[in-house]
Parts: C-alpha cells; structure tokens; sequence
RNA sequence: GCGAGGGUAGCCAAGCGGUCAACGGCGGCGGACUCAAGAUCCGCUCGUGUAGACGUUCGUGGGUUCGAUUCCCUCCCCUCGCACCA
C-alpha cells in the first residue's frame, strides 16, 4: 500500500478529536511533570498562511516530545481580537474597497454569499478564526486542548483584563499624561496608520521652537537641529504666506495660521490676535535668544507655513539648503530691494561655523554644495547632500567653544540634553509636525495632536529591576536573545496602553478608552489554566477579590469566593509557563511586556521559565505578502502535500530562530522521501519477525541508534527542532545506506535489527510527523508512537568500539576507490597489509609522550631496534604524530583496543563484493618475512631485511594457502589504522 | 546611527580549533532498472594527478596557533527591530 497522506491523517485526526486526546487536566502526575506551552495567539484580521503554520507547529512538537518524555502537557491557543485592525477591515469591505475585496475573495477564497457575515467585527473574526486558523490547526494536527478557547473581546476576559489594570493602577504603576497622537482635523478623531490615504509611513518629529524675539514678540523657529542655534545669521518667512499675531500661553507670538490649529491642539492655551501677511515680517530683525544678535528676516518662497510654524531659522555654514537660498538672497538684489532691505545688509551675511567634523572645511555646507555641483536650493539633489551633511554632523560635529557646557562634544551625545537646558530657561519651546502631509480616508489634514492618556511606567527603575530578574531567569532560546530583551528594558520608556476605540476591554475608570492590544495581552496565559472552567461563573462575579482569590490564595481576600479557589488549582498546577514560541520582532516589545507583567503580578516562582523566539518565513526566497497574494495557505499546502510533509518541512527546513523559505520543489522532494520512509517502513513491517542473532554490522547498525537518540534527545532539549529531526530521519538514513550494502539483509538478525531500528525512529519521529509515525509504529508493534515512551540509550548496544572499527572498514573503501580512480584499473586481487607490531608500539608512544615530534623521537631512539631503522622510524612518528593530533582521546584509546587485522578479515567478503576482487588481508610482518625468503633463496645470501630486528609476536598465520605475498613491496607503507594497500 | 543576526562550493544550508575539499538537500552529470518516461537505487559533481596525494578555497585584509571555515582585530556587504502598528 503506497503512501496515502490524505487517508491516514483524516483518520487520525478524527481518532484525536473524538478521545479529546489532548484535553490536559491536573492528574496523579507530579507538578515537575506538568509542562505548559504558549504561542502567542492568532490575530484573525485575515487568513492562516503556511508562516502562521510553522509558528504553531513548533510548540505543538515540543509538547509531543514532553508527552512522550511522560509529562502532562498543555498546549491551548485563544484568539486575539482587540484594537482596530479587524474594525478597519470590517469598514474597507463594507466601503466595497477593491484591493480589500481582492484580498478576501482572491487570497483567502472567501465566497461571495460568506461576505456578508463579515459585515462586523466579530462575524469577520469569527470567520477566519473557523475557516481559517481553526481549520488549519486542527489539519495540521497539532496537539491543542481546544476546551480552553476564548477571544480577547470576551465578556469574561475582559474582568480579568480589567483585574490586572486595576491592581496595576493601584499600585502605581499606571500613570496619566499628554501624549502626542495621529488626529484627524476633519473627523476631529485620532487615527491609525489604517486610516490613512497618503503619509502613511510618515512619522512626526519633535520640532525644538527656538523664541526668537523682536521686542516683546516672540518669533518661534522651528528645527530638528536646536544644537545649530549658534551659527543662525538670519531668518525666513514666507511672504506670501498667511501669519497670525497670537497670545500663546501668554506671550505674543508670530506663526503661520496653519500653526495655530496644531498648537492648540498640542495644549497651548492660544488666542489669535490679528491676522498678517507674511511679508509684513520681511526685513524686520529679531533677536537670537542664546547669542542675542540681530539677525533680519528674508523673504523665501521654498518655506512652507503649514510646516512648523512657518518661520524658519537659517545656518548656511551647516545646512545646504539654507546656504543656497543665502546665495541667490545675495544675488537677487532687485527682490530685496522691493522688500525694503539693503542688500548691503544681506551681502554682509556670512556663515557662522558652530561645529567641526572631519571631511570639510570651515563652512561644511559650502563645501557639500561645491563638491556635488549644486548651485540652486530648488534643484532636487540637495535632498542627498543635506542628507550626507546632516548625517555627519550629527555623528562626528564637534560643538565649537561658544557652547560652554557643551563645548567640545559630539552632537550625537548632547542634543537633547542642550535642548532640554535651553527649554527649562524658555528659549526653546517644542512643537510636533510632520515633514511630510499626511492625510486621512475621511480626506482630512492629519496634524500632531498631544491627548491625554494612561501610560504603563516601563521606565520605573523597581519594576525594571524585577523584570531583569525575570531575563536572567529566563531560558532564552536563542541565548543571544537574552542581551535583546536587557536591552528593551533599559530603553522602554512609558507606554501609552489605551486607544480611543477598538475592540477589547474599556478602561475600568473611564470607558471612553479602551485598553490597546499590546496592553491586553501580557499574562492571560495564566487565563488559559481556567478558561474551560469559566462558563458556570457569572461575569458580574468575577471582581477584583474573585481573581485576587484565584491568583494570591485565600488570604487575599476578606470573603474567598470557593469557584476561585477550586481554579487555583488550575492555575496552581499549570503555571507558570514552560516555554513561550514566539517571533524575534516581538522582542522589542510583547514579549518584554510579558515579563514585566509577569514579574510585577506574579511571585517568582511564577514567572515564565523560557521563551524561544522564530524567524520569518520567506516564499521562493522572498517575503510573504496576503495583500499581494504571495502567501501560501496550510490548506492548500496540506491538500497537496499532506499534512506531516508541511510539518516536517517546516521543522527541518531550519531551525525555529532562523527564517525559513518554502519552496515548492523542496517541499516536493520531502514528500518523495516520506514517501520513501513509508516504503521501506512497511517492508520491515511485513517482513518475518526474525530473531535476535547479531552480527557486527548489527551491532554497528544498534550502537548508531543508541548514539542517534542521545543526540536527537539532546537537540529537543534545546528545541532544535532541525537538527534533532535531520539526526532521526537524514542522518541516520545514511547509516541504513550503509548498512544495506554491508549486512545480509535477508538473515533473521538483519530483520531483527531492522524492526528495532524502525521502531525507535518511529517514536523519535513522532513529534514531527505525528500521523505517519503512529501509523506505522502501531502496525509494527500494536500501539501508536505516542503511547509509548521516548527513546532511551539502550546501554547494552552502546559500543564505541564497533563504531571505530567500522570507520576503518570505510576508510579502507575510500582508499582502495581512491587508488582505482585514480590509476583507472580494475584489480583482480586487492591485498591489505596491517602494520607491524612496533609500528603498533611507536604510536603508543606517541600517545603517552603526546604529539611532539622531538620527544617522541628522543624516547623512541632509546630503543636500539628502533634506532636502527633510522628514518623510516622518523616519517612514521611524523605520520602518527598528525594521527594523534587529529583524534581526540576517547577515539585513541579506543583504537588502542582494536584488533586491526581482525576487522579487515571479518570485512574481507564485503570488499570482495565490492571490488569484484579476490581480497586478500595480512600482517606486515609475515609478508615481509615471506619476501626475504624468496629472495635469500633466489639470491643465497642475507641482504639488509635480514638484520631487521623480528618482533616475534606479530607474526601471523597466513591465511591464504598459498601464503603472504608482497609483489611490490608496498607492505612496508603500512601505518597503523592506515593498512597498505596493493592492487593487481 | 543604535541593538541583534548573518556572509561557506551552481542554489539552499551544516560545520564553529585538528578524522574538512568541508554533513545533508536541490540542481547537474554518468550508470542500474524500464519498451520509454517517472519513481527508485548506485556513483560523480574546486583543480591537477597511472597509488590512497598535492594545490587553491569558506565576504576583505591582518593577527593568535604546530594547525583556523572555526578564536581576535580592521574593513565591505546583506537581513531584522528601533515604539504607540499588531
């Protein structure tokens, strides 16, 4: 029977679904044993693609694995619906808008009469979370205990998302503030990115409003760059633009009338006085407030009134484009006379340098502008060398001496600090804006607004301080994670945790805000140990005390509600989390979130105890995209290629950390050989039982299982899910290779090895290929694989030994192939020769006196036999010396042990068998030995050979009846573990 | 720029101080099987070589070491994150 995916893992599945197989409750087993694992929960703003497969995929291995091991294991998944994104789909489709229409019927095959229902948020939900995310777990059979399903939107979740925010805001970790947000001017609303028609990847900036001033009129000038207010020779205003004469907190300012909306908006108290052309202003002079000079305001058509304030300060030494709009102001005096400036005024401007970097001169903007042959401020190039200059300076500018505290520092290291200095004595202001328009789908100017808001005080030093201690706690896979997390600790500062609307859980104090996504979703891990329990609970009973009882005990509160303590159980029994599969882009923030959550409502026996963090996925080597349809649906993956094929792709493709890339070829080629393992399963399976009589290669075949299953052991430990099934499957399919020409395969021990080897693979596989392997495994033994226990080294079959010599037999088939190669013949009778004895004893020296020629030669020439062989002695400690070097002890000393020229006489049929050649195998000794009677016979007398000193002992029996013969003398090259080879 | 990861043969990718010319997969070449194709199996896939070798390779340039793909430094290039988007 071939290979039918489609069949056997319907069956399955519906075997798992109707036991409720993987429905996990407290049990005899002991707390030690209970594992608990987490993936962070689906977001169903649309459908399930083959990334989404792998990231639930490797937690669901890892659990088989804990089961097989014998623990209890959970692995729950709930639903993530808070916020807008589902809001914001919801509303493109009911807009009818194309592109979203085209995503849902064209990449998630959603059908016309189905549209409907998605008209709210939670119908639209609730669809790809059946359709898509359900359906797609449940095929990929991966091992969830669907009891404990919730949404985030649910009316139960959210008392216990409203739990956590009032204890945290109890104990002061919430705070109120202003903050700066997207708000729509036309729908007088904040906004998403997703309510954007243009801008949508622009961020706003914090603008430094430095109060120039002329009298008691404050001209605030806007710029990125408050540490250039130094070099500030004059101003610029728009004259055509419109500007207001206003009372802003107070003082009088001037700013464009596109200004006034944002200031008030960013809670300026501000009344508008008169309304004035822009080139009123033009000529007049105003005052730098840090040098108190006198600079003059000039006309220029590139300022824009509705950016910033629409009045600009100009550093021509160190800003490109203020350095042309200076030259042409020079050079169009006609224009500067009609404004009622002396262009003798402006003629005298010169850039004023206030910092120095390496690269330039004097005047780095004059020196940009020269090298790149710019020569107008309207040219679209300077956009790059602005950019360049910029950049420098910003990096490398030394501020010059003028500026005190600051003087002598890099720019990098001190803007803010000097923008903080000069605002705290109220030279500088700060505004938000954006540099570039940004426009809402309701067609509105979007503009920087500051709203109040709840912050989470991620910045309080005690609650870094546990959460610190919750990093080093932490297993972080891969360990380079755990300096990533450090890192996000150190540098959170408050985090705003409400939005205006959306889905999800009000504010418990104010329910004109609702509690954002990153924010609700911190610690309901701890919600998926009672969720299946909840139903009997009534919502309206489930306040502070009812989750104080659950989480801190009885003592918590005055009147412990009993249904509280009978879920603390639960809760006590699963928590705290074992392993949370995560991705790494969520390092930076959800995963950080979770635990400063955990350390700050948990006791530290609670805390999470690993976290392992995914790569990406990549489609034929570029990125998934659903709005540009590259994405790949388990669905369809899984109807084409079987569900243990997806899985075991995913898991073997590469490692959970490292981005993996789906292509379809490969995926093939991994069916193919699933396939194939399925072939050669069921022929093992069908074959006689066979009995345990075994032979070395039997032997060898059993101890690289043993090794095979510490090692695959190992890797699980570690989750490398890569490595622990490339060892089970690829790997230990080149021993069967091997072992296949080697051994008879028709012997009963041969069919004995190969059902013990069947067997064990098969429970190894389990956890990656859980269909397949329990198929097989219960038709070889009667019971599925995961029934039974994970494998262990089975001590008896462990043998070092066995594994070196047969490395040895390998070697000599590479050599001799070698040889054939490479003198293109085709012998007819290949001889092996194993070294003499006192070769044997050379290299034993070498190992006691270690490897280093000089004293190896000093003790050997201690020996007069030796000495006298003069320097074949010396290129044999050579050879051994290198030999020694590249094996480590264990291998050394086994070898030590091993009877060489027994292991080429045991091996001798198989080479024959390979070759097509008679083989013949004798010790070096004899053969020599056998030579010098030939030729003393021949020649009557003793040459050299015959004072060489005859170390008795090694001396075998040949075993050939004609004798040992040597034609070409090549006896004497032999090396131990390096046996001559000589072809005829 | 900051933080993290990475650059290995035609492609993907393992190795992370010596058994490394470098696992494995894909692709390519040759052979077996077959009427044929596919599947499967076997061998080859840096160069040279009539004896198991030698030569040149693991982003670049240096260094440490008896020995470096593996350790240290320089530089170049790529990917991800850098916040109020989930």
């Amino acid at each position: 029977m071939s290979y039918d995916p489609q069949e056997l893992e319907a069956e399955w599945r519906s075997r798992w679904a109707e036991s409720g197989r993987y429905e996990a409750d407290p049990d005899g087993r002991d707390l030690d044993d209970s594992t608990f694992v987490t993936v962070p929960y689906p977001y169903p703003s649309g459908g399930m693609h083959i990334g989404h497969a792998r990231t639930y995929t490797v937690p669901d291995v890892y659990a088989r694995y804990r089961r097989q091991q014998g623990d209890n294991v959970l692995f729950p998944i709930g639903w993530h619906v808070t916020g807008t994104p589902i809001i914001g789909a919801v509303e493109r489709l009911k807009k009818g808008e194309e592109d979203q229409l085209s995503v849902l019927r064209d990449t998630y095959n959603v059908s016309e009469d189905t549209l409907a229902d998605l008209e709210t948020p939670m119908g639209y939900a609730r669809h790809f979370i059946e359709e898509h995310y359900k359906r797609g777990m449940q095929q990929l059979g991966l091992s969830i205990d669907w009891r404990r399903e919730f949404t985030t939107n649910d009316e139960r979740y959210s008392k216990f998302i409203t739990w956590q925010y009032e204890t945290l805001k109890e104990r002061g970790l919430l705070e109120k503030g202003l903050h700066p947000v997207k708000y729509c001017t036309e729908q007088e609303n904040p906004v998403t990115t997703h309510d954007l028609l243009e801008g949508e990847d622009v961020e706003y900036q914090e603008y430094t409003l430095v109060k120039f001033e002329s009298g008691e009129t404050v001209f605030p000038m806007a710029t990125l760059r408050p540490e250039t207010v130094r070099g500030v020779t004059n101003a610029y205003i728009d004259p055509e633009g419109e500007y207001v004469e206003a009372t802003v907190d107070g003082e009088r300012w001037v700013v464009s009338l596109e200004a006034v909306e944002k200031l008030e908006l960013q809670d300026h108290e501000i009344a508008v006085e008169r309304e004035v052309a822009g080139e009123e202003y033009v000529g007049e002079s105003v005052t730098n407030p840090i040098t108190g000079d006198e600079v003059l305001v000039l006309p220029a058509s590139f300022v824009d009134p509705d950016s910033g304030t629409g009045v600009v300060m100009s550093v021509p030494a160190h800003s490109p484009d203020d350095y042309l709009a200076l030259e042409e102001a020079k050079a169009d005096a006609q224009r500067l006379r009609e404004y009622g400036i002396d262009p003798a005024n402006v003629e005298a401007i010169e850039p004023v340098p206030i910092l120095s970097v390496d690269d330039y001169g004097e005047i780095p903007a004059r020196d940009a502008v020269e090298s790149h042959g710019i020569d107008s401020a309207d040219d679209p190039d300077p956009k790059a060398v602005t950019q360049e200059v910029y950049n420098r300076e910003f990096h490398q500018g030394v501020l010059s001496e003028e500026y005190g505290e600051f003087a002598g520092e890099v720019v990098e290291d001190v803007r803010e600090e000097l923008k903080a200095h000069f605002q705290t004595q109220g030279e500088f202001a700060a505004m938000y804006d954006f540099p570039e328009p940004v426009i809402s789908r309701a067609g509105g100017k979007v503009v920087v607004a500051e709203q109040e808001t709840w912050f989470l005080r991620y910045n309080d030093e005690e609650w870094q301080a546990k959460t610190l201690e919750a990093v080093e706690n932490l297993e972080a896979i891969p360990e380079t994670t755990r300096e990533q997390y450090t890192h996000t600790v150190d540098w959170l500062e408050e985090w705003p945790c409400i939005r205006n609307y959306g889905l999800g859980t009000r504010l418990p104090w104010d329910d004109e805000f609702v509690i954002e996504p990153l924010s609700d979703s911190t610690i309901y891990m701890a919600y998926y140990t009672i969720a299946h329990r909840l139903e009997d609970v009534p919502p309206e009973a489930m306040d502070r005390a009812f989750f104080d009882t659950l989480f801190y005990g009885p003592e918590a509160a005055d009147d412990p509600d009993e249904r509280a303590l009978e879920l603390r159980e639960e809760w006590e029994y699963w928590y705290p989390v074992d392993f949370r599969c995560s991705a790494n882009d969520l390092i930076s923030n959800h995963l950080t979130f979770f635990l400063y959550h955990h350390a700050e409502l948990f006791e530290k026996s609670e805390w999470p105890q690993g976290i392992t963090s995914m790569g990406m996925g990549l489609l034929e080597g570029e990125k998934m995209s659903s709005s540009k349809g590259h994405v790949v649906l388990p669905d369809e993956a899984i109807d084409e290629y079987g569900a243990d094929t997806v899985r075991f792709f995913l898991l073997n493709s590469s490692e959970p950390w490292q981005d993996f890339d789906w292509r379809a070829e490969e995926v093939g080629s991994t069916r193919d050989q699933l396939s194939r393992f399925w072939n050669r399963a069921l022929e093992v399976i069908d074959a006689p039982d066979g009995e345990r009589d075994l032979e070395t290669i039997d032997r060898w075949l059993l101890a690289k299982l043993q090794e095979t299953v510490r090692s695959v052991t190992d890797a699980m430990d570690r989750f490398e899910t890569r490595t622990a099934s490339q060892q089970a499957f690829y790997g230990f399919e080149e021993y069967l290779k091997w072992y296949r020409r080697r051994a008879d395969l028709e012997r009963p021990g041969a069919r004995w090895t190969l059902r013990t080897v069947l067997e064990t693979r098969l429970r190894l596989l389990a956890p990656f290929v859980p269909f397949l392997a329990n198929e097989l495994h219960e038709r070889l033994t009667g019971e599925s694989a995961e029934d039974v226990p994970w494998p262990e080294p089975v001590p008896e079959f462990e043998d070092s030994t066995i594994v070196v010599q047969e490395r040895l037999v390998e070697d000599v088939l590479e050599d001799v192939r070698d040889i054939v190669d490479v003198t293109d013949t085709d012998p007819e009778t290949v001889r092996l020769y194993v070294a003499a004895d006192w070769k044997r004893d050379v290299l034993e020296t070498v190992i006691d006196v270690g490897p280093n020629q000089g004293q190896v030669m000093g003790e050997v020439m201690q020996n007069d036999q030796l000495r006298e062989k003069g320097d074949a002695v010396n290129s044999l400690v050579g050879d051994l010396v290198s030999f020694v070097r590249e094996h480590d002890d264990d291998t050394l000393e086994t070898l030590a042990s091993v009877d060489e020229q027994s292991v080429y006489e045991e091996a001798a049929s198989f080479f024959a068998r390979e070759f097509d050649a008679d083989v013949e195998v004798y010790g070096e000794s004899a053969a020599r030995r056998a030579a010098e009677e030939t030729s003393s016979a021949e020649r009557s007398s003793a040459d050299s050979r015959a004072a060489e000193p005859r170390d008795g002992g090694d001396d075998e029996e040949p075993r050939e009846d004609a004798g040992p013969v040597d034609p070409d003398g090549k006896a004497s090259q032999a090396e131990p573990f390096r046996p001559a080879i000589h072809l005829e």
